[in-house]
DNA sequence: ATAGGGTTAG
């Protein structure tokens, strides 16, 4: 290491340089510290904040709290530098600290910091805070300037308090731009936009951001049109106004549109033009599309963030795919993205998703802030995997850390409960939903009761429940009722059942795979027949069984009748193999009946078997002795295969975890942890 | 001042 150097101008470019290429150590830091003390830096107020920048960056936010706690300088302008630099990096905001600091320091907070506070206010969402402070200016008899006014109303428009902004923008004797553009802004996050259309029109300055905020408004209320004709009459276009109809035409679903204005863009697009897209195929299911636009991204030299890793990692979470998830998570850490929740949410639901649990317990762990979003992740994803009674730990270490459940949480909960088989839990969390925590339960609650009470073998107090719901149930509630019906054999009710399903939800191939399950099990064949000319008559399909495994970074998909895997034969003949090696072990197969499988696959073809059952195949044969198998399959996994799976991971000594279309199973020694509970 | 991100039951 070069030695830290001794004048003022070198050491500021050594700071610059050392900052941004490493994090600087707390040795490294006071010598510096020790360097601008024995210079005049007073004068050197840009050093100073070079200085607190790097504190932040190398994550020693406290660091810089002891730098300014030594000053005996009433300047408040460092302190004010120091909130903008914490503002800037994103990395904790403790404005509030820093604001005490002052106080303790007797440093007289000035308009400037009032205004960064309120911006800090206005960021983190801290609405209460915000208005205290203004309290605070007011009491202090602050002269009231544009910029102190322009804040307060930027606060307000951030928050969403309507009312107020508009009261501070009114009592403005003088607007500008930015002025209006924030005003622009708050009306439309409410959904004003003729009003907000109205102060456009009438404005006699205009600049690009307040032809973007119109753009954006028209946009968010669907108005894809009238977005479209802004930004083409808009006169000063910039890459804002781009990523903002870019984004118009992804959110009310025109791909197209959207990925033709992105051609046009050229080498305008930035980082927000590529997160746009990438986001837009995540969330139509087009997974490998969002995958090969990131890697288009990085050739081009544009640098992928924050955001690029939370929409590649949702799209690891639906895929099941570990190996890239962890690949991310790897590429995180060496470009040293910040993980803050939103970030943090996106790892934990990647590894839960999964179900490398002890994965997603680090990272919770990890955290320094944790919101409802990286709680419920985590709640959901126990609950998931069978770990039921966790998910309840978790849920009362949340309460402990003042963080109100909401919705989301309790469905985690209940359904946690489930899967876990916990009865009476899962019958007192629903109750104190309403009485304790003031939560109305929605038709989402009713249907983890339903599915709790179904499995448990209660159907009539399922049946009573869902009569007694304040709502129509919808077809996951019945769906529960259904699995209820099959698991316990009442085919009377899940005959009546069904057809409330069809006339409900008559586009599900599902149900009718069902109802002619059912009536075969009766052998009313007459009945099945005319299940599946219905079927065939409302030109339903029912979706491919289709599961996926990740061998050396690539993804191999299987469907079952498909003969296109290169390795097909070797594959067959290895299935073959293995099914001796149950048969030794006792297993009766029992694909050949076609009684009890809401969702099982047309054996056509070379192959018999279903689609898990091939990857689970694939995966013995080609990696190596002892590793864990993950498969991930889009229906849910049949009582055979189910048998089978559990004599495998015994037979071949392997750990196999399958992710189904509603959970998962690890199958270890003979055992699966849903315990034939699912 | 304007653009891009996360959790939900069968």
């Amino acid at each position: 290491m070069t030695s830290i150097p001794k004048n003022l101008s070198s050491l500021a470019d050594y700071l610059a340089f050392r900052s941004q290429n490493a994090f600087l150590n707390l040795s490294e830091l006071q010598q510096i510290h020790c360097q601008i003390l024995t210079n005049d830096y007073f004068h050197s107020n840009s050093l100073v904040t070079n200085f607190l920048s790097s504190c932040f960056r190398s994550q020693k936010p406290r660091y810089a709290l002891v730098f300014l706690q030594n000053l005996t300088s009433p300047d408040p302008s460092l302190w004010n530098s120091m909130i903008r630099v914490s503002l800037e990096s994103g990395v904790c905001p403790d404005f509030l600290g820093f604001y005490s600091g002052m106080l303790r320091n007797d440093v007289l907070p000035s308009k400037t910091s009032f205004s960064l506070i309120l911006r800090s206010c206005a960021i983190s969402g801290e609405a209460q805070l915000g208005e205290a402070f203004h309290c605070q200016i007011m009491k202090m008899g602050f002269e009231y300037d544009m910029i102190l006014q322009t804040g307060l109303l930027d606060f307000y428009a951030k928050v969403g308090d309507l009312k107020c902004a508009k009261r501070v923008f009114m009592g403005m004797p003088r607007r500008d731009v930015v002025a209006n553009n924030a005003m622009i802004s708050a009306l439309s996050k409410h959904g004003y936009v003729e009003e907000a259309r109205n102060l456009f029109d009438n404005m006699t300055e205009r600049n690009s951001c307040s032809w973007n905020s119109m753009i954006t408004c028209y946009c968010k209320l669907g108005d894809i049109n009238s977005a479209r004709l802004m930004f083409d009459c808009n006169p000063v276009k910039d890459v804002v106004s781009w990523n903002a109809i870019i984004d118009g035409y992804c959110k009310s679903k025109q791909l197209v549109a959207a990925q033709e204005l992105f051609l046009l863009m050229g080498s305008a697009r930035n980082s927000v033009t590529w997160n746009t897209m990438i986001s837009a195929y995540v969330q139509c299911g087009e997974f490998g599309t969002a995958i090969s636009m990131f890697q288009q991204m990085q050739s081009e030299n544009v640098k992928p963030t924050e955001v690029t890793m939370v929409s590649l990692l949702s799209a690891c979470a639906h895929l099941g795919a570990l190996d890239m998830g962890e690949w991310i998570h790897g590429y995180i850490r060496t470009k040293r993205l910040k993980i803050d929740v939103v970030l943090g949410n996106a790892l934990i639901d990647m590894y839960c998703k999964c179900g490398a649990l002890e994965a997603a317990i680090d990272v919770f762990h990890g955290l320094s802030r944790k919101n409802i979003f990286c709680w419920n992740s985590i709640i959901v994803g126990l609950g998931m995997n069978g770990r039921g009674e966790e998910a309840i730990a978790a849920f009362i270490v949340m309460e402990k850390e003042g963080i109100k459940p909401d919705g989301v949480t309790f469905v985690g909960i209940l359904s946690g409960c489930s899967h876990s088989g916990l009865l009476s839990a899962g019958q007192r969390y629903f109750s104190e939903m309403l009485g304790v925590y003031g939560l109305e339960p929605g038709v989402e609650h009713y249907g983890c009761m339903v599915d709790l009470l179904g499995r448990a073998g209660y159907l009539k107090e399922a049946l009573e429940l869902i009569r007694a719901m304040p709502m129509k149930p919808n077809s996951m509630v019945l769906g529960s009722l259904l699995r209820a019906c099959q698991i316990h054999k009442d085919t009377k009710l899940g005959e009546q059942v069904t057809q409330q399903l069809l006339e409900l939800d008559p586009c599900d191939g599902g149900n009718y795979v069902f109802l002619s399950n059912l009536y075969a099990s009766l052998s009313r064949w007459d009945d099945v027949n005319t299940c599946r000319k219905l079927m065939i008559k409302r030109g339903v399909h029912k979706t491919p069984g289709c599961s996926s495994i990740e061998v050396n970074n690539i993804v191999h998909e299987f469907v079952a009748g498909d003969t296109s895997h290169p390795q097909f034969t070797q594959i067959n003949a290895f299935l073959d193999e293995i099914a001796k090696e149950l048969k030794g072990q006792g297993h009766v197969p029992n694909t050949a009946n076609v009684l009890h499988d809401i969702e099982e696959e047309e054996k056509e073809g070379a192959i018999r078997y279903h689609s898990e059952r091939i990857a689970v195949a694939f995966g013995l044969m080609s990696t190596p002795p002892g590793k864990t198998i993950r498969v991930v399959k889009n229906l849910r996994t049949c009582s055979d295969c189910h048998s089978a799976m559990k004599l495998i991971s015994n037979a071949f000594k392997r750990e196999i975890i399958v992710r189904d279309r509603k959970r998962f199973h690890h199958f270890r020694n003979g055992s699966c942890s849903c315990n034939d509970y699912w």
